[in-house]
DNA sequence: GTGGTCTAGACCACG
DNA sequence: GTGGTCTAGACCACA
């Protein structure tokens, strides 16, 4: 599980952290059910406060990417995730905003196509045998 | 120039200001070289404060959006951008985290880029005919 | 003697097992005098630690619900209970905080007041047979 | 807006000032579109620690209670509550439970919905002019 | 040893 | 002045 921070961004220590555990969940390194270093552990590897992490772990809980398992601390939850139509609309905003930015900084519409179909292709593909 | 707010979102109010009109950029709605209502004048048709309006404004100008005509006020600048590799960069980023997100929403590739597609052929298109 | 555990849920586990044995003997599930399982065994048969379910046992006996019995180790206790005004006036504290929730969830009086019916109608039905 | 504690009492406290704040704005003590006191300052009348007061607001804002306006701080939500059917499921599991422990409890039927015709008939009644 | 809670003090972004 | 973030250190409940 490697976290990739840079305290000099703009973005909140919680929220790369956040960012970095839905990517991972997403590209397959961390695994349905598989559990996360417990706050204290991943606070010390990457150098914040045990709070920080937890308000990460925290969030996710609540966005449906982790459970709190009382036997197990913080492990994968059960994907894709449901109750999702505020997510999507969500996603669908951003989007709007993301392409726009795209367009007016001259990306092509190919070239911005062929990038998300790598991302996408991207997903759920590492095979985790831990 | 229409801007849609809400005050309840936890983005802040400048943030929101900004999204409005890089989409309102992007969809032609703003084109090259057409300007912005005044700081003052803006501030006042949406209720915010004027320093709100500013530091939009200032941001926008400081991303290449738009630049400062001693006449005109703020006006929309030529675009594409240039020079923007870093501002490349940031796109694959944001892309990234929000195709993870959308991939474990559950939503499926071809619907994405169908999403994609739609809000690319929707930029530029407005002839503005002010 | 059917135990329903999540894992997941916010709730610890000795406390659901005590709310699942609760409502058990509320319906008519467990009678009066009839025998839990040995601590053991229940442990082993929800696939949790031995304490947890001691705790729940030990926790049901100091409210009143089991008292521990030489033979047959614990049994349901002698319903219902007296000398309850504490408890009395817990229950119309939850009430008051459940149904101002249920008030603000849109959910009509009628509605709630239907619901309460069909609970308390079953309660004690069960004929236990064993 | 008086907010009762018990610093004895085993609930938490940024429950207690949560559950302080649904009654009241159930009961009409907070209306909707007012503001609550800023963070700082409840936690001064009521002699907590201002990140305490701010989890119970945040947590409110969760659930939805609150919308955190950036102009005028914490304000009561429009209500009632949107997409809670999960919200109806949970109210509805501490109805079964809190109904069996009130049986086990000696406490009849017909007391019981007396009880709580009375909370609900206070539900919405004060008339807030401030 | 796990996460959860509480306190405390500091700095920042926003309006 | 508002809430948001981060750090720090302490204690507790749970398993």
């Amino acid at each position: 599980m490697k976290i990739n921070l840079d305290f000099n961004n703009e973005k909140s220590i919680y929220i790369q952290i956040k960012e970095n555990i839905i990517k991972a969940i997403a590209v397959g390194n961390l695994s349905i059910n598989q559990s996360l270093p417990s706050v204290r552990n991943m606070a010390e590897n990457i150098g914040v406060n045990l709070h920080t992490v937890n308000k990460s772990y925290n969030e996710l809980k609540n966005e449906g990417y982790l459970h709190i398992d009382r036997r197990k601390g913080a492990v994968v939850a059960d994907l894709p995730l449901k109750d999702n139509e505020t997510k999507i609309n969500e996603i669908k905003d951003r989007a709007h905003l993301l392409i726009s930015e795209a367009y007016l900084s001259g990306m092509e519409k190919d070239e911005f196509i062929k990038m998300c179909l790598e991302y996408y292709d991207g997903c759920g593909v590492v095979k985790n045998d831990r």
